[in-house]
DNA sequence: GAAGATTGACCACTCAATCTTT
DNA sequence: AAAGATTGAGTGGTCAATCTTC
């Protein structure tokens, strides 16, 4: 909470970089590893699939996820490209469209998220007990709020 | 530590996701609103400045930075141009070359550092306690063990 | 004018291939 | 053959500009 430098704060961010380029390194590798897509596209098909055959609007997603608007409708062409996903008119508002998550897409998320689990356990749960993996997340939570 | 799906192992790496990106972002911004190079020049800088004028070898900086050779050639070949460091050849072993921190090249990241501690100090201190920035740092320091 | 979304140009990263020296 | 380092081609991210509709 001071602002004279602090040892502890400097090693909290390069602990941070490093951890999440760690767990990163390894379940980018992992999905290659199995011929699965990137994570990115693991992402959007997970918020697609929750909200169902309706589908939603590109810029309901780039609120969950951390994405810039240009950044987002490309990486939608990528998925869309490979079948898992289709972009839809919009009714309500001409400007906008819907997108929605195909079979094909469904079934994809599905093979990848065995795989994805597997790394995060082997990234995060492996090297923490129960409580140390709560106590984490709840700090964690706290650099995330406003 | 148990094999079976754990809700906080997820959120762990989610919110490490998260929160790194959340620091990251506010990091790049602040230099790049004071007019300075991006992060990845500072932790070249930082290395070069630490080992003095004799300068190191390319393969020793990629062990510290987190980075792949053929990334790290391209990163240099940036830095030099902006007249930052200088390549030379390494007498001991033609193959290699030794990189060297220029005047210019002190004179920028000491003007990098007090932005960038700020920005960490607003990411990480102002959210977090004394004691609980010091188990924070324990705890992300138990993911980047072997 | 503002919001939703896309595009062209540019920059940085990745992979595999390459070159030189050991 | 292995190690240090670079490069060409392809991919993804970023910025500013643009287009359409509200």
């Amino acid at each position: 909470m001071t602002t004279e430098p602090n040892k502890n704060v400097i090693e909290v961010w390069t602990h941070l970089v490093s951890a999440q380029h760690k767990a990163l390194s390894h379940i980018e590798a992992a999905l290659k590893a199995a011929n699965l897509p990137a994570l990115s596209w693991y992402d959007v098909l997970l918020e697609l699939d929750r909200v169902g055959k309706d589908g939603m609007r590109p810029y309901e997603l780039e609120q969950s996820l951390l994405l810039p608007q240009y950044s987002l409708s490309r990486l939608l062409d990528r998925i869309a490209s490979a079948g898992y996903l289709n972009r839809l008119p919009c009714k309500q508002d001409a400007r906008g469209q819907i997108i929605a998550i195909t079979c094909k897409g469904k079934e994809i998320r599905q093979r990848m998220w065995p795989v994805y689990e597997q790394a995060i356990n082997q990234s995060i749960a492996k090297h923490l007990t129960t409580s140390e993996t709560e106590s984490l997340s709840k700090l964690l939570g706290k650099l995330i709020e406003p």
